[in-house]
DNA sequence: CACGGTGATGTGACCGAGTCGCATCACGTA
DNA sequence: TACGTGATGCGACTCGGTCACATCACCGTG
């Protein structure tokens, strides 16, 4: 027998996402999410920075998955190859079978201020590591930006697409799409702008 | 002779503001900046939703000056147009004099996590009210994301240099060139898209 | 087998942000 | 003179988060 109850991190993650489904994220208390895992309030904040960190959990992971997923496309991959190659790299993270996990932490996310400007923050930075490496690979400083403003919106576009969904089906298809339509609006906003710098 | 000193919400900020410089915005009790404001916490709390906020005072224009600019642009105008029209309305919020004032606070926001949380915060509202409305107008939800993806861009990396530069001089200049700078990112782009698609 | 180190936890006190109900007080007005 | 109103003060409270210190089970070593 272990020292104490094994997986003390894994009992407060599921406490607390049983207790904000209960009675939602705003009135429950960190001491109670403790108390429900058997442990304490100290213990809490020692496995998660904040109390909102707990729903963000493992996305710290997203930014190594983008930023390999750049590094990796192969020699020659024109800039949105290369693109895609570091959003594809995100889509693994949600295979099918956790959808329904993923919808019920989404309502929670749209449920509260505090925790929208926390998904606003993360966004922010896997957009910001997504477009370092891109960078890095591209050397246009302002490319990589435009791309990976476009990635991350047709990866969190197909996200909720595929939430939505009632039909099953890898995240990486949705997200494939909308990175295609994002590609064609930007081919026709470089029409537009050769065709307005050739006319003026 | 009026009832109380008058201003009370001037008064806060600048107490605010000088508490920041002087022990930085952690060090810095919402107390201690009532006190010296001549009030108390609940009357600080009346005036700012939160101790955060005070740096942000103001910054529920911007969204409004960028959907006017946007709805203003003449008839006729080409995507990129109607961006530019956005994009330097929200210039006229900072005229050059203030610009020593919007470094003390630049330095600030830089200094705290929870600052360039709600920073970030701020951001994509902006950008999310942008991308509305050059949705309304140009009729291309996607389109219109991209563009406001990168007006914002380019606003913010123009403020950036603007505030970093020794030599004075209107902040819509500079971000005009980030503006035209992205422009021919994109514009490079689009012509590698329609090369690659013509020649796959 | 005894001993000391180590790491995860508990305990209790503490701080600061933010809220709330209620009192106050200066002013305008009937 | 009396009353309504709006900005403020007051004090108590909740909750997130921190910290110093104690505990306790395990592990390795002599």
């Amino acid at each position: 027998m272990a020292r104490w109850e094994p997986d003390a991190r894994g009992r407060l993650l599921h406490a607390a996402v049983d207790l904000f489904a209960e009675r939602g994220y705003e009135a429950t208390t960190a001491a109670q999410i403790a108390e429900r895992a058997g442990l304490t309030k100290t213990t809490l904040f020692r496995h998660f920075a904040d109390k909102r960190e707990i729903l963000f959990q493992g996305q710290e992971a997203l930014v190594a998955l983008a930023v390999d997923g750049v590094a990796g496309a192969p020699a020659g991959s024109t800039p949105f190859e290369v693109l895609h190659a570091g959003v594809f790299a995100l889509c693994t993270m949600h295979p099918a079978e956790r959808r329904a996990d993923q919808r019920g932490i989404d309502a929670l996310l749209a449920s509260s201020p505090e925790l929208q400007e926390r998904a606003v923050f993360k966004r922010s930075t896997i957009t910001e590591a997504l477009r370092r490496s891109l960078a890095e690979r591209l050397g246009d400083d302002r490319q990589a930006a435009v791309l990976a403003d476009l990635g991350v919106r047709a990866y969190y576009g197909g996200f909720a697409v595929w939430i939505a969904s009632p039909v099953d089906g890898p995240l990486a298809d949705v997200v494939a799409d909308e990175l295609t339509a994002y590609e064609a609006a930007v081919g026709s906003l470089g029409a537009t702008t050769l065709a307005s710098s050739s006319a003026g």
